[in-house]
DNA sequence: GGCGCAAGGATTGTCAACAATTTCGTCCGC
DNA sequence: GCGGACGAAATTGTTGACAATCCTTGCGCC
């Protein structure tokens, strides 16, 4: 059917078409297209790419239009050491605020882990790393530092993605991920906190192996 | 005279009446009284509401309208501590990449400040706090960091603002201030980053003293 | 007197048309 | 052959009107 499309919906269907690379970075973004592709009026979209600008995935120039940002590997490094010391925080925060429930959930995150880097699934490990990162993140109830990673995790989203996929890459952060679970369980925020760092500062170090993003 | 107004001038408008406490938070910011008063199109400020309500001043609710967001102290303390470790790691990357002359600038801003506390001019120091930090984050040239302080920092002018007011407040941060100074200027990075975090931390123990923001 | 409820006003969301700007191809002069 | 001016096409920016939604107010009913 030809779909009533409000406005939430065109930012949210904008932003999935980025992060699954149907719009590749650099890409342009022309309002009349888009607003045929998703049966929206122009007016919408425009509201949409307005609102994506500011989420940082969009970039757009007076009278020149909106494309998909691209984010160079140095901008990537930055974002990243961002996050390194914003995760950080969160690390810190969660292993004060973990309840004994918490706890739980993050020793079986570990654990599924080992499972899984013993087992080679590449693919099962990603979704834990993730998972892992997305459960520090709530237990730390830190709702402005949330927001920080959600806009930054966003703008490099195709770097992330090809990190996982790094063959060897999983024998080195495994031990990473597991100290960071230890350290939180033995309610020690500023090892956590270090654990967390020291996580990401080996993720920028790889950064540069995997290069610049090319299309899918 | 009836200006001609384009988009990016209601932004600016309407952020800084925000800034100056012409918009209070809470007040609803109705599309019309706004595109008359800023003498531009329903479109223009819709749109430029959007993009303030990404940068976190505006909260807009679906059907509702758009309001000045309030930052409650609990967030205030959030933001404060994001921007702990964001500052922090700007500190650590300025003592790496520190010119003579960067440190030199700093220098002179510590001397200042020493002489604007002994002169007990309060409006002299809080000028220099906020060149300090300025300068800082310039000096890290870290763009990722800046543009997420920045934000942070539009959130919650309201609450820094007061602060500086603090009698007494000088004296406690001006040792804070010059051991970030001393630290940069040794090109000890992590002694730098943990002189930031510790101001940051001191003023964050000290925001609950100033209390919510009443009305100018 | 309090409560559900409908009508009215106020405000936002959407749309289509128009104006302004940029971009790109073409043609002319050199 | 090459550079610059001209013009058409493409695209964005703006405007006014209309539709949808929410809030308020007043009325009837219990």
């Amino acid at each position: 059917m030809s779909p009533a499309v409000e406005s939430g919906d065109v930012v949210d269907n904008v932003r999935r078409a980025i992060f699954e690379g149907d719009f590749v970075p650099g890409q342009r973004l022309i309002e009349v297209d888009l607003s045929s592709q998703f049966h929206a009026s122009r007016a919408t979209v425009r509201s949409a790419l307005v609102q994506l600008a500011g989420e940082g995935l969009v970039e757009r120039i007076q009278n020149r239009g909106a494309r998909v940002r691209a984010v160079s590997l140095d901008e990537a490094i930055e974002i990243s050491e961002v996050r390194m010391v914003v995760e950080g925080l969160c690390a810190a925060k969660a292993a004060e605020r973990a309840s004994d429930q918490d706890l739980a959930t993050l020793r079986g995150i570990g654990d599924d882990m080992r499972a899984a880097v013993d087992g080679g699934d590449v693919l099962a490990y990603s979704e834990l790393n993730r998972r892992l990162h997305t459960t520090v993140r709530a237990v730390a109830d830190q709702g402005v530092a949330d927001a920080v990673l959600d806009r930054l995790r966003g703008q490099n989203v195709r770097h992330q993605y090809r990190l996982a996929l790094l063959p060897g890459r999983a024998s080195v952060s495994l031990p990473q991920h597991l100290e960071i679970v230890e350290a939180i369980c033995a309610r020690d925020a500023s090892r956590a906190e270090a654990a967390m760092r020291a996580h990401l500062a080996s993720v920028i170090e790889t950064l540069p192996q995997v290069g610049s993003p090319a299309a899918t």
